[in-house]
DNA sequence: CCAAAAGTGTTAGTCATACACCCATGC
DNA sequence: GCATGGGTGTATGACTAACACTTTTGG
C-alpha cells in the first residue's frame, strides 16, 4: 500500500532530520466576515481536527521551525508569528482518551510509537491576512479549512487548550500593544479595524474611543481615499504606517534582546 | 577515574530515562539583604557559571520536571514556579564561542555529543524563600550560590538572556498582579515588602502610594504586632492572606483552564 | 428626505501620582 | 529631644469611559 510505504519513509526521515520529543504546534488566526477564524487539519479517513504543527530540523533554530511550518500551511512567509506557550502534559488526551485518540489517528502499531510518542510542544499563534492565505494538508491530513473560534469542535490532543491559551495571550497583547498589521487588508476604515478588535476580545467597544485610542498609537496613516458602496457615509481608507507599527510592536514586546 | 564511569552511567541514564532534545532552565528568584538574587552553578574545574537545569522524565509532566529540578537544587517544594518562555535557537553560546564552550566545560568527546548537542530548553522562573534554601549543586558542577542580579557575571550558553528574559517577564507580572508570597518570610512589614518591590522593578516607589495599592488588592492580613528593634517607629507586620492572594493570582493568570 | 452609519468634541469619573502632616522609637 | 522612619489623608493630573451633535451616503 501506497500510504504504508511513504509513511515507513516519512517515519526515517522524523527520525534522522528533526529533534525527538519536541514539537510546534500553530494556532493560526486569520479574520474574515467579521469573525475570527483558526486553520484545522482533519485528520486522514476521520472526521477529527488538529491544530497544524511541525518539527524542528537539527541544525534550526525554534522560530525558524515555527515559520516554515507555517508558511507550509498557508503559503504565507511575512507574518506576526509568536511563542505563546509550551506544553508538555504527559496526558494530552484531553477530549478522547488515548486509546480512542490512537484509533481515530489509524496508524500501525510501528508508526504510533514513533509518531504519537509523547512530545513538548512549543504552542505558536500567527496572526495572518484571510485573503492571502492557500490552506494546504500535510501527509496525515486530507483537509486544511478556517473554522470560527467560536464553532471549533472537539479536537485531537490538548488542542481545545491550546487555541484557548493563544486566544487569551492574544487578548492581553491586544490591550497593550497594537495589532491588525497582516490580519487586514492594507487598505481599511476604522469600522473594519473596530471590528477586529471587537471580535478578538469578543466585547463591544465605543466608536469613538476606540478612534482616538488607535490614532493616539500614531501607527496610522489616513488616506485621501474614503471607501464607498456602504449604504451610509463613507468612512475614510487608512494604511499602517509600517515603520511606526514595528517601532510600537518592538517597544512593548516582551521578547527582543 | 571515577568521574568518567560516572559520567557514562549518568549518559546512559539519559538516553533511556529522559526525553531527549529538550531540557529545562530555572531561573531561581530569592530576596536577601535588599538584594535580589538568583541561584547560579559552578560547572566542575572551571569559573564558568550557568544557571540550573533539568530535564523531563517520560511519563513526567513539564511542569512535575520544572518542579522536580527546583527541588533538587533548592530543597524547596511549595514555591512559585513558572513558565515564561522557550528557548530553541541554535547557536546558544553567546558569550563564548561553541569551540570556548565546550573547551571550559571540559567533557570527553562522546559525552559532548550526547549532553551539548542541542536542545530545545523551556524555561521556567521561581520566587523561592531566600532563608529556607539549601543550594546544592549536581554532577557537572561543583558550587551552588546566590548571585546579586546586577552582578551577574558571563554565563556558560544563552543564559543571560534568559534570566534578562525571565526578570523582564518577572517585572511585567508584578504590575498586575501581586508578588512577594514566598519570596518573604511569612510575617513581614509594609516598608520590607516596597523593598522587594523597589527591587524587582529597580526603582524606588513613593511609600505611601505603595501601601495603598498593596491594601488595594485586598490581600494581606494586618496583625497587632508591630517589628521593634529598629532604630525609629515600630511598623505593623503583615501576612498574606493565602486564600484571597491565591485566588488573586488566579484571576489574572493566564494559563488557568 | 430619511435611516443609518461615520466624523468629531466635551464631560464625568476613575485611577495613579505628588505631596504634607503627625506620631513613635532608639539613641 | 531629636533625627529618622512609619502611619495616614488630601489635592492634582492623566487617562479612560460615557455620551451628543452634526454630516454624509444610498435608497
Amino acid at each position: 500500500m501506497e500510504y504504508k510505504k511513504e509513511l515507513q519513509r516519512l517515519i526515517a526521515e522524523f527520525k534522522t532530520n528533526y529533534l525527538s520529543s519536541v514539537s510546534i504546534d500553530l494556532v493560526i488566526f486569520g479574520f474574515h466576515d467579521g469573525q475570527l477564524k483558526v486553520l484545522l487539519l482533519r485528520w486522514k479517513g476521520t472526521d477529527d481536527w488538529c491544530l497544524p504543527g511541525g518539527r524542528i530540523l537539527h541544525e534550526e533554530n525554534l522560530d525558524e521551525a515555527a515559520y516554515r511550518s507555517l508558511r507550509e500551511r498557508t503559503g504565507l512567509s511575512e507574518i506576526f508569528l509568536q511563542q505563546f506557550h509550551t506544553f508538555g502534559d504527559v496526558m494530552r488526551y484531553k477530549n478522547f482518551s488515548k486509546q480512542e485518540t490512537l484509533l481515530k489517528l489509524g496508524l500501525p502499531d510501528e508508526a504510533q510509537r514513533e509518531l504519537v510518542s509523547r512530545d513538548v510542544s512549543v504552542g505558536y499563534y500567527a496572526l495572518v491576512e484571510f485573503a492571502e492565505v492557500t490552506p494546504t494538508p500535510d501527509f496525515f491530513t486530507e483537509e486544511c479549512r478556517w473554522w470560527d473560534v467560536d464553532q471549533i469542535p472537539l479536537l485531537l490532543f490538548d488542542h481545545n487548550d491550546m487555541i484557548t491559551i493563544a486566544l487569551k495571550t492574544l487578548r492581553r497583547q491586544l490591550s497593550y500593544q497594537p495589532i491588525g498589521y497582516k490580519l487586514l487588508p492594507e487598505k481599511f476604515t476604522m469600522p473594519d479595524l473596530q471590528q477586529l478588535y471587537e471580535t478578538i476580545l469578543g466585547q463591544e467597544l465605543d466608536r469613538r474611543n476606540f478612534q482616538k485610542r488607535m490614532l493616539g498609537y500614531n501607527i496610522l496613516e489616513r488616506l485621501e481615499e474614503r471607501k464607498f458602496g456602504g449604504a451610509h457615509k463613507a468612512p475614510y481608507l487608512y494604511r499602517f504606517d509600517k515603520e511606526k507599527y514595528e517601532k510600537a510592536l518592538a517597544n512593548e514586546s516582551l521578547f527582543v534582546g
